[in-house]
DNA sequence: TTGTAGGCGTTATCAT
DNA sequence: ATGATAACGCCTACAA
């Protein structure tokens, strides 16, 4: 049978309210009876119940976290962001996942707080329709959003147009007339921000934007990139570059065939991938690439939403980072 | 102010406790009651507070899983394992990491166990020590070990001993007659049992073990093995064949060292990594390596410690899995 | 088949 | 400074 704070009580010869007074380190507690208290807590090595406090206070010190999936390794560096912050954290961290379950992201958030398990989400999604976050809003719940920006909730997000737009430009400004996009045709905001900025580079430079420049892929594994490349060089042997939003394995890809077909990258093909994942520097040559700051999303993600739940902090806040371009041999 | 048992019984004219046994599918209720008391959750979107609920029941409906580091993808992947899994799971996981906290893994362990914050825990690491394990056993909590063989706790692991002998076999019917091996410094288990496995190949095959070549390293990035390749040649220059138990990631900087001095691989040096991450498919030549069968990892150690839960287990189970050679370009 | 009553381990509001 | 007492929302005998 665990200790409960009776028993502490009993043997202190106090009652149960004073024991968890002291506990929870309220004032006005004689030093005396505080010293004897805790000295018994110890000896019987007591450790609260926090279901029971949770059903006392209506909070149940839990963070939620909802991902999309847990193969993507841009999630997993953001939640690891989340459990490495500095901050001492006594919330708990508890993790969902929505691919392959029945409940969409927004039934799941319902759920989890109307069943009381969690004080406040954090999603990690660039998914989520703009018709479902109202939900997120509705619910008593704090919410922060990550990796998409949004104007009713609390949201963390990188700079993705600004990412594109040094990658595009570095591109241009070595010489580059013809710079090839390639995109990941699913309706992600990242993509449209990362084509906006694609745009605005080709623009400041002067460069008419040429619609048939711009690759679509379905999905972002080495394979659609090798594919790729044979596109481009039926449709559009002369280009010299290629930025690939669409992420680094695809631009590896890319250089992959570009290499069995004799291409030299970057001489005669330049590319830049996006996410920089470590085999960006195990390719032959490496890769440069446009790199978001994961572990500090994860970081602000943590930090805003324990700040909230401690009432310091209210109203929507935003917080913009910044990507990081990684100049290596590819481009 | 949140719907709770109260006010559906008020509503449907019955009392708390029956609305209870509906909720919970118990027997004995009549069709009328189970339809109205049901029909009035639905109208006023009941969801059962977990939190009380726990309390009454002794339960959390949480399962912990504890890691080492969130930043080994080889944990990652078991993760996935355990939220992936086939099984409808009504249990919440918990995910805590023990890297740069104040708590052992033990000491977590019984924090979580004694404020009750967890029914079960899987604890997914290669480095426990022996002295740490009856902790484990102690609280009366169900846990799985995964990760690493262990007598007196319920476990999954693969076996290494066979992977790495697998491979060595492999490089020794190739033809080598000098193979070295690449372990990584630390005290963990895999690390033995791959460097036994290395050693039983050779016996079996009728060469003799030799310790000058086995290379150590500290850390199992791509600069080590580029400073291993370096030794290699150095210490023993005729080498042939080199298996990298220290994981695929050294195994690429043996690659990109050798071809940087024009050592030609596989031809002039085979090379067989450990893991089969992502990048072993990406470096040129791509990567022969061993893999893990992680995402099976934990789908065994979810299930396993559910059935517990539900108690359609006891006795100590261990759930022996295997690696699978994978063919590649380097060897 | 349903209601009554008590308890799960804490916290919180009063008195004292 | 401390003790009674009543929640918190649910479950579970046991009684009816």
């Amino acid at each position: 049978m665990p200790v409960t704070l009776k028993d502490i009580a009993e043997k202190a010869g106090v009652t149960a309210a004073t024991v968890s007074m002291v506990i929870n380190n309220k004032p006005n507690i004689s030093e005396a009876t505080r010293k004897k208290v805790l000295k018994i807590a110890r000896e019987l090595s007591y450790y609260p119940n926090v279901i029971a406090r949770g059903l006392a206070t209506r909070k149940s010190n839990a963070i939620g976290v909802i991902v999309p999936n847990l193969a993507s390794s841009f999630v997993v560096r953001i939640l690891q962001g989340i459990k490495s912050t500095n901050r001492d954290i006594d919330y708990t961290v508890q993790l969902f996942d929505t691919i392959g379950q029945k409940e969409s992201e927004s039934q799941l958030f319902q759920r989890l707080a109307r069943e009381r398990r969690i004080d406040g989400i954090i999603l990690i999604s660039a998914l989520v329709p703009e018709e479902e976050l109202h939900v997120f809003k509705d619910e008593n719940v704090p919410c922060i959003l990550v990796a998409r920006e949004c104007d009713i909730l609390d949201s963390v997000f990188v700079n993705n147009m600004q990412g594109a737009r040094d990658a595009t430009s570095y591109l241009i400004q070595k010489g580059h007339k013809s710079v090839a996009c390639v995109i990941c045709d699913k309706p992600n905001v990242p993509t449209q921000d990362r084509l906006n900025g694609y745009k605005a580079a080709l623009q400041e430079n002067g460069i008419e934007y040429n619609d048939s420049l711009v690759y679509k892929t379905d999905d972002v594994a080495v394979d659609n990139g090798m594919q790729i490349f044979d596109q481009i060089r039926a449709q559009a042997p002369e280009t010299t570059a290629v930025f690939v939003p669409a992420g680094d394995m695809v631009a590896i890809g890319i250089i992959k065939e570009a290499k069995k077909q004799n291409v030299i990258v970057p001489d005669s093909l330049a590319v830049v991938g996006y996410d920089d994942l470590p085999a960006a520097e195990v390719i032959e040559p490496t890769l440069t690439t446009v790199r978001q700051p994961k572990l500090e999303m994860g970081d602000y993600a943590i930090n805003m939403i324990v700040d909230k739940l401690e009432g310091r902090e209210s109203g929507i806040k935003h917080k913009e980072l910044h990507t990081k371009f990684i100049v290596r041999e590819s481009a």
